[in-house]
DNA sequence: AATCCGACACTGC
DNA sequence: GCAGTGTCGGATT
């Protein structure tokens, strides 16, 4: 078909929407050269006419044309009203799968309006005549088979994130005009929320225009003027120069103050009400503007931005599966029963009446659903500035909406949403994050109400959401613990405070008061955000709710934290986790994990990072055994440690160092060598030795410290004023000492030569030697053996997965604990650390492995000092370890980038296969001693690591 | 007196 | 500016 037959067939055509339409959307795929619905899907399933139409109950299709992830399509007779089939798409583009384009059409125009729901709304028309144009008949090929083309570039982010920007600077210069900070987020919120009502319908046409054109003339008049129309908000039967206004209650229209603008702020607001304010995401709003209203401020306003991905981690398995669950059995008995109204076989008289008793009966398991869902409650008890909230509304009101569609499908009469943000529970403890969150969800209701064609909210138009309550959500203003109110559901992303920065950011006082509180629940070294989870848990204990899903930092996997998962796998379990996952949001370096917890009594396995599991144990972690029940052993008691802690400048050049050394014998007669030796950083073993030293006067006493002239000085003049202001009274009394002198470690390493270390926080679990005369820091973990077999073991794949399982981490890079990962870890039998090494000098299997160390340690060492770099000259003192010294400029260059972290990068690529293979020798060696397969699965390892463990601590 | 943590804190490109 | 990768002092136990 040509476009001009096209055009002449439907030009002069009169004929009335359901006789032709299907008739002309045949033509036009004729036209477009596309393939008609009955060519491309003869059973209809992804591209029909009449899509959800039934026969049975004659009900009409959702829409006139389907096609699936493409569009939904809607026909009205000529110059019928198109809105009311823009209406129609709307209010079934649920069921009809979302598709991403809305089309209507009166056979001469066609309307295309873009329905993303990430991306603002755009509309296309296509007139008859212009079917002419190649272009625009590219435009309708796309809607037919490529929507993608049709995709706005414009995100609802950005033009939100626009916004928010807007009014962050008109806040930041009032700010700076010296109001209150607090009064400034009020009344831009008045602003914002004015600007929105404006676009949406709910103030009448040209109210806010008028104000602002008025009064960037005038600007004097500002306050006066808007303060009126915040007053005619407010009041019931408000009235604004003979116009009615809607009554807007609920909190934000309290107080009606309006600061005084200058007619550049007025411009800037005239400029903002452009933007499309019907799109506004109120998650990405609530979270900017507060940011941008007092960025100083933002750690107190306690919300932090979540985006919608985190939040349906949380939202989907907690709420949203298990109401649909809960739908889906009761559709299957609404199904059951109107299936059994017989097709045919009986008189239709028969037919009808049996159909109506099945209504009757089928009813009020629909109604029965929908007072569930209207009696549900959602609490956030840290809800910020709302965003959990407004998206569990929006799924719940989604459910709603499509328990009628279906109930309506299976021939019950569909009722009106009535779902609304009194199912919000939230408690915030900043007032103004709190009428953020109020105003997000209630912004949220009336665009859900826009999106889906459905009745507005009434007068008033603001209900005042009481259930949104300002308090501390932990501990109550007379230290008890917080009460929670009934709720189906608890999800929320509380405030993450480290327990060493709980004092400065919270209080001291506050900080007694809490754990006083939670003694015995919560230990004093978990972080803030577990008071929440132990909350939670309590309620779930109660039976005042049944699942709960909460954000964490990822050390909630280990430490202290960790208690607060063991109290709640011990009751209930954890039905859905996500262990360790990256933040998005910039400037805040923490990584997450996600825990959606319950009373046991869910549907379904759980599931771990995406995947189903048996069990998720307190770790977050899943498989047949639960490493978090081994045991520290016995056996490895006293031997892994860390090093010394400074707090201050006992750090020296080694140069200076040197010079130190050679100088005469102080007047004790006593050589600068007995408090001076070289320092080992984490930095020293993973990347270049830094050649540090450290003045250590060791338990001395400052008289006989003083006769150690130049380092004494040394630490009078960088030590002593900071260490005088210290906390500690014995660090501020002993300041020429280091701060923690780690006794236990020297007395252990005494008679040895060497040590094992291995940096605490590390990306490779590399281990070290280390002479004696090096004083590990305390960010390197210090293993008293100097056996190569003690060596090749610790640095087998066995303890490496061990420690990576056991041990914490700081972000995704892992952390070595002497506690969890050294003392728990047992070594095979016969080579525990508790043994001195001789005892086992001529067992075959030590010797292997000591071999394979041994070859490991020389090829490394070659890599990262070539002879041909670097020359080795002995120390002034026997007891040091000789100098590695670059042998020219062009060396020392190159040999930055030997590093063991950069060895170790190299593993699993041609360039570190040789690394490869001398480990696979270790790991075989290690495996060997331990009576296991050479090539044993290191989930097997772990699980007999773990029943060695067992069966060491009985 | 020892351990272990960081809504991190640096360095270095 | 942002990859890349481990410091350092504090607070609990």
């Amino acid at each position: 078909m040509t476009p001009e037959q096209f055009i002449a067939k439907w030009q002069g055509s009169a004929l009335r929407e359901d006789q032709a339409s299907q008739s002309h959307f045949n033509d036009l795929c004729a036209l477009l050269d596309e393939p008609t619905p009955a060519a491309a899907d003869p059973k209809g399933e992804w591209f029909c006419f009449e899509r959800g139409a039934n026969k049975t109950t004659g009900q009409r299709g959702w829409a006139d044309v389907w096609k699936r992830g493409h569009f939904g399509w809607e026909y009205k007779g000529k110059r019928k009203d198109l809105r009311a089939a823009f209406v129609q798409l709307q209010q079934y583009a649920l069921a009809l799968e979302n598709p991403p384009l809305l089309v209507v059409s009166d056979m001469e125009t066609i309307i295309i309006r873009t329905n993303w729901t990430n991306a603002v709304s755009e509309t296309h028309t296509v007139t008859l005549e212009e079917l002419r144009d190649p272009r625009r008949r590219a435009l309708l090929k796309a809607v037919l088979s490529d929507p993608d083309r049709l995709r706005p570039e414009r995100t609802r982010q950005a033009i939100t994130e626009d916004a928010a920007g807007k009014f962050a600077e008109l806040a930041a210069r009032l700010r700076a005009r010296g109001h209150d900070p607090q009064l400034v987020a009020h009344f831009v919120n008045r602003i914002v929320f004015c600007l929105f009502a404006d676009d949406v319908g709910l103030l009448p046409a040209g109210v806010l225009d008028s104000l602002l054109a008025t009064t960037r003339k005038n600007p004097a008049r500002f306050p006066d003027l808007a303060g009126r129309l915040f007053r005619a908000m407010k009041d019931p039967g408000g009235t604004l120069d003979f116009v009615e206004i809607d009554w807007f209650n609920g909190g934000l229209f309290d107080d009606d103050t309006a600061l005084p603008l200058t007619a550049q702020d007025i411009a800037a607001v005239q400029e903002a009400a452009r933007l499309d304010w019907g799109e506004i995401d109120p998650t990405i709003f609530g979270t900017l503007f507060e940011r941008g209203l007092d960025p100083e401020k933002r750690g107190q306003l306690g919300a932090h931005y979540t985006d919608r991905e985190k939040i349906s981690l949380i939202i989907n398995p907690v709420i949203i599966r298990p109401l649909e669950r809960e739908w889906a059995e009761a559709r299957a008995r609404i199904e059951a029963i109107m299936a059994a109204v017989p097709k045919s076989g009986v008189a239709p008289a028969e037919i009808a009446r049996r159909r109506e008793r099945a209504r009757t009966q089928a009813t009020p398991i629909y109604r029965a659903f929908l007072d569930r869902l209207r009696a549900y409650r959602v609490l956030d008890p840290a809800c910020g500035s709302g965003n959990f909230l407004y998206l569990a509304l929006m799924a719940i009101k989604d459910i709603e909406l499509r328990a009628g569609l279906e109930s309506e499908a299976l021939g019950l009469q569909r009722q009106l949403p009535e779902v609304g943000p009194e199912v919000l529970l939230g408690i915030e403890l900043n007032a103004y994050a709190a009428e953020l969150a109020r105003i997000s969800v209630w912004i949220g209701a009336i665009q859900w109400a826009r999106r889906n064609a459905m009745p507005q909210p009434g007068n008033p138009i603001l209900k005042p959401l009481n259930t949104i309550e300002c308090r501390d959500a932990v501990l109550n203003p007379d230290g008890s613990v917080a009460d929670w109110p009934k709720a189906d559901a608890i999800v929320g992303n509380p405030p993450f405070i480290g327990d060493k920065a709980m004092i400065g950011a919270l209080g001291e006082d506050y900080t007694a008061r809490l754990r006083k509180a939670y003694a015995g629940r919560v230990p004093g070294a978990a972080d803030f955000v577990c008071y929440w989870f132990e909350k939670a848990r309590e309620q779930i204990e109660n039976g005042a709710t049944t699942r709960a899903g909460l954000v964490a930092t990822n050390s909630i996997r280990g430490g202290a934290n960790r208690r607060v998962l063991d109290r709640i796998t011990e009751q209930g379990v954890i039905f859905d986790a996500w262990s360790d996952e990256p933040w998005t949001l910039d400037g805040a370096a923490v990584r997450v994990s996600i825990v959606c917890f319950g009373d046991g009594n869910s549907a379904g396995s759980p599931s771990l990072d995406g995947y189903t599991v048996t069990t998720i144990f307190a770790d977050l972690s899943a498989g047949d055994f639960d490493l978090t029940t081994a045991q520290p052993l016995a056996n490895n008691r006293a031997i892994a440690s860390s090093g010394v802690t400074k707090k201050g400048a006992f750090n020296i050049d080694g140069d200076l160092a040197h010079a130190w050394l050679a100088a005469p014998s102080n007047p004790n007669g006593r050589s600068n060598a007995e408090v001076l030796s070289p320092w080992y950083n984490g930095e020293d073993v993973t990347g270049r030795h830094l050649n540090r030293w450290i003045i250590n006067f060791g338990d001395m006493p400052e008289t006989q410290a003083t006769f150690f002239v130049q380092p004494f000085a040394h630490v009078v003049l960088h030590v002593q004023p900071a260490r005088s202001k210290s906390g500690s009274p014995s660090e501020r009394r002993h300041w020429w000492l280091l701060a923690r002198r780690a006794p236990a470690l020297f007395q252990r390493l005494d008679g040895l030569a060497r040590f094992i270390a291995t940096p605490e926080v590390s990306k490779h679990r590399v281990f070290v030697w280390l002479p004696k005369a090096v004083t590990p820091d305390k960010n390197l973990v210090a293993i008293a053996r100097d056996d190569d077999t003690s060596f090749g073991i610790l640095h087998s794949r066995f303890h490496e997965a061990w420690a990576l399982r056991l041990g914490t981490s700081l972000e995704d890079r892992p952390r070595y604990t002497p506690t969890t990962t050294f003392e728990t870890f047992a070594f095979p039998e016969g080579l525990t650390p508790n043994l001195p090494a001789a005892s086992y000098a001529a067992d075959a299997r030590a010797i292997r492995i000591a071999d394979a160390a041994r070859a490991l340690v020389a090829a490394r060492d070659r890599w990262l000092n070539p002879p041909e770099w670097v020359e080795e000259v002995p120390d002034v003192l026997p007891h040091l370890p000789p100098r590695k010294i670059p042998r020219d400029a062009a060396a020392a260059k190159q040999l930055k980038t030997r590093t063991l972290t950069n060895l170790y990068n190299r593993r699993g690529t041609g360039e570190g296969a040789w690394l490869d293979a001398l480990h696979a020798d270790l790991d075989r060696a290690v495996a060997a001693a331990y009576g296991w397969p050479e090539d044993i699965a290191t989930d097997d390892a772990l699980a007999a690591l773990l029943a060695l463990n067992r069966a060491r601590t009985g």
